[in-house]
DNA sequence: ATCACAACTGGGAGCGCTCCCACGCAACCG
DNA sequence: CGGTTGCGTGGGAGCGCTCCCAGTTGTGAT
């Protein structure tokens, strides 16, 4: 019948009992304490505590969350084909929001990479039961179910970006067609008069956003939208060159190009150095996403900056939210992007 | 006095009991098919394996961490200041290589940022304890004590890389040595004369162990290595600039450069298209570490490509028979290099 | 048929914690 | 002055699992 009661945990370290015989008071007052519950009164609390820095005492995690039925973890799910795209600004800036974020919490972060649908069905399932209190999730596709098939278990979550304009999951995004307008707007400041854009996979909302971006300040200048001067990429290299090409024989006298990313960037300078143009001097150029590639290109490539920290911060911040007050504060954050500009344009 | 025995867990996920009385046996044998245990008459595992399906059983992570001491997790610990400088094929490859070796193992991946050096002494306690079954740690320094505190605690940690030849913690490295040799015997077989070596910060190993490759590659031609032909840069872009033109002025003859980090390379071109020279035409450049940088310069840079994926691979599997065996398999791995040949040389 | 031994199996005890009920006590009410 | 309130506290019960010790059964040898 439980009558125990060692003198210390079985791995050698201390446990709430002894911190509790130390202190001269009942587990429950040790508990109250760690959790900074403010039913214990300033001596007892200041005991406890003195106590628990002489044992050096750590709370067992698994104890912990079995008695409480939470996990203290989050799980960030990345699908494995992205992680390989994974622009390092991209990928390590959203770790390291989240992170911070997470630093004074004792909440921990969980990585899983998934690669197989199957994967998916078995993290949907692994993700309820109190595995994980919530989960971050980045780079969803357009038709993606697992956003909400865990808001039905519910579980909380967050995503990076958004399916559409209507999503209905909580997320953080950044700041596209804003990125996209500063952009052009930009260019046309710097008096070019013909300014085209590679568009990336227009199946993707974000893709969708930039070229709306660019709409609008083309518009905004006082100009129509030209169809000739927009060309699809898909985000890739070859992409950007092949729509280079094109782009320059529709309009050989264009003298400006947006591009949605800075490997289509990459791929359109190609172009443009096979077909004779200088950068900037005939055709400024201008990516997206500020990765390494746009300060390392020759000329260094002018490029909208994601706040992928910021975004990483913001998703954690929104997530917690939604853990403890049963509802993220908000539907959807979108944080504003920056236009760093370089020798490009 | 325990009688409960409810039908359900109380999140109403089905527990180890409702699986036992469903398949009609006791929880002891629920959880020896659940771990394995040969113990068990095939029958009785099928009839329990059935119920599992049947119910959807998921067994609780806490409740078995709990109970069985351990945690089925380990951590990934990175310092925070390297995530920045985490060349994409690196951060990424690694924790795919580990996440892919830890797939089938249900063991959990645990992202740790190590900020500051409080931090890092506060996860050296954390891990103690039962929080953690094992350690990886990634980008280690040179005075770094983690490596040895960890060890010192008992608790199994790999490390990637070492902090010098006589590393005593079990680690997982690549070929350094042998990979600068590739670069510089590849630039002597393309018939390049004059060999100059831009290296690394000569504190670290890894890049102490490049110049060494680079020397005796040098020597394996019949020639006496140069100090002349030698200059140390910091990894950086703009160590590598400096490194450069220093080269240069000491030789302006030389053909060709083996640069320790791609970055370094990248600057190093820079250098070189100031003084005038061609590449490869007047001077052949290779780096080190194919990052994106590499594929993506103009001209294309010929790399020594690291197995990242390889060692996140091979750290894990290591952890896990430390962790299993209570002994790692070997003291210390090194992987292979190889060469990518593109248009720098 | 008897015994020894192995192969399986059931379930008590307990992991370290949180939850919550009950208890004491002091301040406060009419 | 008895009766409330409420704060601060102790500790039983229990989270869902593994460990391990007793059974219980089946097998082969005698």
């Amino acid at each position: 019948m439980a009558v125990s009661r060692r003198g210390t945990g079985r791995d050698g370290r201390p446990t709430l009992e002894q911190v509790a015989a130390r202190a001269g008071v009942g587990r429950g007052t040790v508990s109250r304490v760690i959790n900074g519950s403010p039913r214990v009164s300033d001596r007892t609390r200041a005991v406890v505590q003195q106590a628990i820095a002489d044992l050096g005492y750590v709370p067992h995690r698994a104890a912990r969350a079995l008695a409480a039925n939470r996990s203290d973890a989050i799980a960030l799910v990345v699908p494995e084909v992205e992680s390989r795209l994974f622009a390092e600004p991209y990928f390590s800036g959203i770790i390291r929001g989240v992170s911070l974020e997470l630093a004074d919490t004792d909440i921990q972060l969980l990585l899983t990479l998934i690669r197989t649908p199957k994967e998916r069905a078995r993290f949907a399932q692994y993700a309820s039961g109190n595995r994980v209190d919530g989960v971050l999730l980045v780079s969803v596709h357009k038709d993606d179910p697992l956003p909400d098939q865990l808001s039905e278990l519910g579980i909380p979550v967050v995503m990076n970006g958004r399916r559409s304009a209507e999503e209905m999951v909580p997320h953080v995004d950044c700041d596209n067609v804003g990125g996209a307008q500063l952009a052009v707007e930009h260019l046309i400041g710097r008096g070019r008069r013909t300014v085209a854009t590679i568009t990336g996979s227009l199946d993707m909302y974000a893709a969708r956003c930039r070229l709306e971006g660019y709409q609008e300040a083309i518009r905004a200048a006082g100009h129509e939208p030209d169809e000739e001067l927009i060309a699809s990429g898909d985000f890739s290299e070859e992409g950007g060159h092949a729509a280079m090409r094109q782009l320059l024989t529709r309009r050989p006298s264009l003298d400006a190009v947006f591009c949605a990313s800075d490997l289509m960037a990459i791929g359109a300078r190609r172009a443009l150095r096979e077909l004779g143009r200088t950068i900037p001097g005939d055709v400024a150029l201008v990516g997206f996403d500020d990765s390494s590639l746009a300060q390392h290109m020759d000329p260094s490539l002018t490029s909208v900056r994601q706040p992928m920290e910021g975004m990483g911060r913001a998703m954690t911040r929104t997530l917690l939210a939604e853990i403890g007050n049963e509802g993220p504060d908000h539907p959807g954050l979108v944080l504003p992007t920056e236009l760093v500009r370089r020798a490009s344009s």
